[in-house]
DNA sequence: GTGAAAGCGCTAACAG
DNA sequence: CTGTTAGCGCTTTCAC
């Protein structure tokens, strides 16, 4: 392993010189600087990175935590996020990624993260964000709103999408309107339950209790969900899935069912993932904008390690994805 | 921040002891352990990663690159992996995902990996590879071939996979069959080819060359390849597509269409992707065990850490999952 | 401008 | 069994 001493060795001068001359110091004359990095070069020089993390207490490597890697949260949706956050770190960062742990030993975790982003799901996360909060590290929580406005915060407005969504569907004269709901204990879940709700009383509408079925975010539970509402006595005419996949099992209970969609029943999604456009018919849906969430995140943290003080909490808007399954 | 020697002082004893203690030495008798252990314990220590790292040389990072984050790999097989490898890594390890580079640059790429695993797509990545390799870091190639004997390497039997399925289609009496390729650079692509060309070849079977068209693993390359195969004066009965995204995007093209599957066109995917069963009508395909294999390459990792001799080349089998769209 | 020396937190000879 | 000492590769006072 090439070290600062065989090139200093090499250079004639000290190590602390290299050192200087490689981290570009004002203190050194340019010419040495120059041959320095020669050297360096031709020696084929890789700086220490663990000998550099001890002396700056600093690791550069980000964490990044998922509420379940297994369930609840689709891949492309993982996918966008890992990209968004790795598309905007500079390349002398690592991102570590992670699933979260709900245990509560969460203390054991080595301190060894500059920042961390947590995409959070539930406030069962709670725990664990109050336990990396003590580690004083910059922290973004993304996906969910939080109480604690200390934290930064990144959000999309997934109420507010739904809500234009159902008030669209609403104006093509549509009423009998049902929906397949995520997971109850997720954030996500609720926040569209609640765009939903508010569209459907401001038309002093009533939705009748069976219209409400439980789903979990699983291409299985939507293809259960839409299969349960088909075999109502009195149908719905359009089935508001909380995301894209289970919109995407609903699509297939439709077909199995023999229902033409959209004629005879609309669906409706939330996501905007990479299948909708070609889920068939393609699929109505509400766009979020999570690759772009997601450098927003990367970007709140390295302004954090500049010391930029910065807003702590972003909102995104959702927006209306109008294909053909409605 | 909570130094060993902090504990060493509440002890009474030298930091050397409470290295020794909390690293279970034989040398240090239990009582003693058991004491240091409560007060690091009382103290919250942890231990400093980048301190131990430097010492012992050992950074408890393994890097997984990815050849494409963004193109030429589906989601779910990047989350595959993901899953795969940190389920099987100790939580001592972290997991450093990054795109993989096709510059030559690479070797300015820090020194702090301890292991690698490469989800190698082509054989452009060879260059990446070699640089990766001089580190001189136990390295696992995954999903593709390599020439080199001396890298460890997990793959799978695509063509074997491809070949199963294609003389079960011939079986059951269809002549006409077309596909849509991957990438063309792609090793995958050309061991998915290799087995469909083997299964033609021994019916003594000549398929037109129209019935070969070019697609790049995404779901619009398929739906496309599907809409001109078609128009074709002679469309054939079956598409054998070289992913499930392909297939996804060609069933649609066979709704738009208004051919029934598989009544009127049969389509075959490969992958068995987690959409592959909720298609309409579900995707007839070939599982890849996509989780195992990274398993392996995890094991492999951790197993070359312990210097024990392993086995550098494994293979997997893929097996026919056979639904309803053929 | 440059160098000598100290020290980041930890482990590992070596000595007792 | 335990402590003393040195050193991993790097940055940073403090002198010159």
């Amino acid at each position: 392993m090439v070290t600062i001493k065989d090139i200093a060795k090499v250079a004639g001068v000290s190590h602390t010189t290299v050192s200087r001359a490689l981290n570009d110091s004002p203190l050194i004359k340019p010419e040495t600087k120059k041959k320095i990095a020669a050297i360096a070069e031709s020696l084929h020089y890789v700086p220490n990175v663990n000998a550099k993390s001890l002396v700056n207490q600093k690791s550069y490597i980000i964490g990044l935590y998922f509420s379940h890697l297994s369930i609840g949260t689709s891949d492309s949706f993982l996918v966008e996020v890992i990209k968004g956050i790795s598309d905007t770190l500079p390349s002398e960062y690592t991102l570590a990624v992670h699933e979260l742990l709900q245990s509560d030993t969460f203390d054991e975790e080595p301190n060894r993260l500059d920042g961390a982003i947590v995409m959070s799901q539930s406030d069962r996360d709670d725990g664990f964000i109050a336990a990396l909060s003590k580690k004083n590290i910059p922290i973004v929580v993304l996906n969910r709103q939080l109480q604690d406005a200390t934290l930064m915060n990144v959000t999309s407005n997934d109420a507010q999408g739904v809500y234009q969504m159902m008030t669209y569907v609403l104006e093509q004269g549509f009423r009998k309107i049902a929906m397949i709901e995520g997971i109850a204990s997720f954030g996500s879940a609720r926040e569209r339950r609640k765009g939903f709700m508010k569209a459907i009383q401001e038309k002093q509408l009533v939705c009748p209790k069976e219209y409400f079925v439980a789903g979990d975010y699983s291409l299985e539970s939507g293809q259960l969900g839409a299969q349960q509402l088909l075999a109502l006595p009195e149908p719905p005419e359009v089935i508001f899935c909380a995301n894209d996949d289970m919109a995407i099992g609903a699509i297939n209970a439709c077909h199995q069912a023999g229902r033409k969609i959209p004629e005879e029943i609309g669906i409706i999604g939330f996501d905007d993932s990479s299948f909708s456009p070609y889920t068939y018919p393609p699929l109505t849906t509400i766009r979020k904008p999570v690759y772009e969430m997601s450098q927003l995140a990367a970007t709140l943290l390295l302004q954090a390690f500049a010391n930029q003080v910065v807003e702590q909490q972003h909102f995104f808007d959702t927006s209306l994805i109008i294909r053909q399954s409605l």
